[in-house]
DNA sequence: CTGAAAGCGCTTACAG
DNA sequence: CTGAAAGCGCTTACAG
């Protein structure tokens, strides 16, 4: 069993044309004869030739395949996102080479150079909570590579689009909902206020509080750099005992909110006779807990799919040199109410 | 702004030096002069001049990719190995070009082909469940491209590493666990049979039965192609009207656990005191729902990592045309035992 | 309808 | 300590 792979030589070798005609006939060039074609496409299928994208790749510059760097791959909303990426990509013929930041910005960084280097056709990027510079990111630009933001994002590119949700309006609706069922002492467990996402997500708390003429009170305001159960469980013990006691709690996450749910439990109150609560994402697992949480739906899936899109468009705009027009999408977010605030 | 990337051969030329020279400078061989090492470096750093590795790859044959194949990303056993595989391929260099089966076997078949022709250093695939056909893989150790099965594997392909869990010996453990808290009327949610993995739960349910005296009863048993929390609450509602009523359910998966238990709940009845419960995989969520669920740990994690420890010894082996050993790593599952299956 | 030749951006054996 | 040259496996403009 032979090591080496075959190259498009051994074909031309083996039928006594040039690799010129092989390369042409494997590609169904009209000025190929039917009977060449023929016979290279059966040697091609019997030997299991299999063209070599990067020697392609290098002569036309182009390697069709998408960067991706996330900071967290095992978070839900993320894994929704990255399977609406494969999905148009593998649809658009692209394969896709994943990095995951770890929202650690210097990772981010060697991630960004790697995939620099592996001179991909487009990035796609949600960006890290801690990340403050972003030369990393405007060299793609620089070099003439798309680059689309998702999720996370800067207003210090410009010369990119961007696939975001509206987080303000999505908590603004979350609390006005709370507040709609009664809630009037409501806390607010939020991620990293570094993030523009959870920056945002704190001013629609806020704002809904105020347009509801609930006076803002920082001591219900728990910020948490890690977005674990325990830690909201954590907070929850302590809300517990605040006085006077809390009756309505908006989590930044489901995964947040089910972790306070259990915590808030645990201390005897009754959710939702004592506290509502409701999340943000809508994930899978909300409707499963017990009682089944209310949430802000936030569409990952088809974030990834519009961020594909977009690249994909882009990439092919600047291939055939045409103007590349940014856009920016604000998905809309969706109030999905269930027991866990009811009045 | 200039839309090319700096080349190796534009640094040589800046500095009056040759390409040999500038490569093997920024590579830091023993025979450069200090002094054009440092020039190198400097006008490199200046230029942010990032190497083409598809070019160095092309010329080395090595491309430090490697190509990964699951069925299913928006997993969260999957995700978490992903996280271990990105951790490891990360510390040792690598890129990841990651695809989706999505349970199809045509997709599995262009992924690995568009992987191999990507010439990824190695592969890594968990089987989806409808394969049977194994020549796509095979492609990769005639062509000397390590390939190591995690999870869902075959016996049908010798020659490579595999890196699995006991299933057999994860669902015996939970099945004799129920039977210990009292349980004699035992359902099992299983997946696709179809998969050596869900079979291998299966025959563990069936072997700690047969050890405790319980009689195999085949109604008690839920095939599900899809695994998903809604498809569990419809069998959970079927399986609340058999008779004799049933006294406990080990469910293939987590997800199916927590979806059943929403199920049984809705038909009145109470667990753990009417049907106790255990799930597979022991997910983030399981000690989060209500009752927590006792589940059988499976180290997704840590699998992911292995694997591609394997997968890059061997890759180096290959390299180095050292002989490989195939290694078939098992491992031990745990049983987590909490409220769903309290006595 | 087909081929010879150049070139994509690197690396490395060979020579000096 | 450095350079000239070949070559990795493709594609494509040019020529016939």
């Amino acid at each position: 069993m032979s090591k080496k792979q075959i190259r498009l030589a051994d074909l031309a070798e083996k039928l006594g044309i040039s690799t010129a005609t092989v390369s042409r006939a494997l590609k169904d060039y009209p000025d190929i004869s039917a009977e060449t074609k023929r016979r290279v496409n059966e040697l091609a299928k019997e030997l299991n030739y299999r063209p070599n994208t990067l020697a392609a790749g290098l002569r036309k510059s182009e390697t069709r395949i998408i960067g991706v760097i996330i900071p967290e791959i095992a978070n839900h909303f993320f894994a929704k996102v990255i399977k609406g990426i494969m999905e148009v990509a593998y649809r658009e013929g692209y394969n896709v080479m994943l990095c995951q930041s770890d929202e650690d910005y210097e990772k981010e960084v060697v991630d960004a150079r790697a995939l620099l280097s592996s001179r991909v056709d487009g990035l796609i990027v949600s960006i890290g909570n801690h990340t403050h510079d972003f030369s990393h990111f405007s060299e793609f630009l620089h070099a003439g590579i798309p680059l689309v933001f998702f999720d996370k994002t800067t207003p210090e590119i410009e010369d990119c689009s961007q696939v975001i949700i509206d987080d303000y309006a999505g908590a603004f609706q979350a609390v006005d909902h709370l507040i709609g069922q009664g809630c009037r002492r409501i806390a607010h467990i939020g991620g990293s206020f570094e993030a523009f996402t959870f920056q945002n997500r704190l001013n629609g708390y806020k704002d809904a509080l105020k347009k509801n003429g609930i006076a803002f009170d920082p001591q219900l305001v728990f910020p948490s750099e890690k977005l674990t159960i325990q830690v909201a469980r954590e907070h929850a013990e302590h809300m517990a005992r605040i006085q006077p006691p809390i009756d309505g709690l908006f989590a930044a996450t489901d995964l947040m909110a089910i972790g306070a749910m259990n915590g808030l439990k645990s201390q005897g109150l009754k959710i939702p006779q004592d506290v509502k609560i409701i999340g943000f994402s809508n994930w899978e697992m909300a409707e499963a807990v017990d009682p089944p949480l209310s949430s802000v739906n936030q569409p990952g899936y088809e974030m990834g799919k519009i961020t594909t899109e977009i690249l994909i468009r882009e990439i092919k705009a600047e291939k055939e040199e045409r103007e590349i027009v940014y856009e920016k999408i604000v998905l809309q977010t969706e109030l999905i109410s269930r027991e866990s605030t009811r009045k």
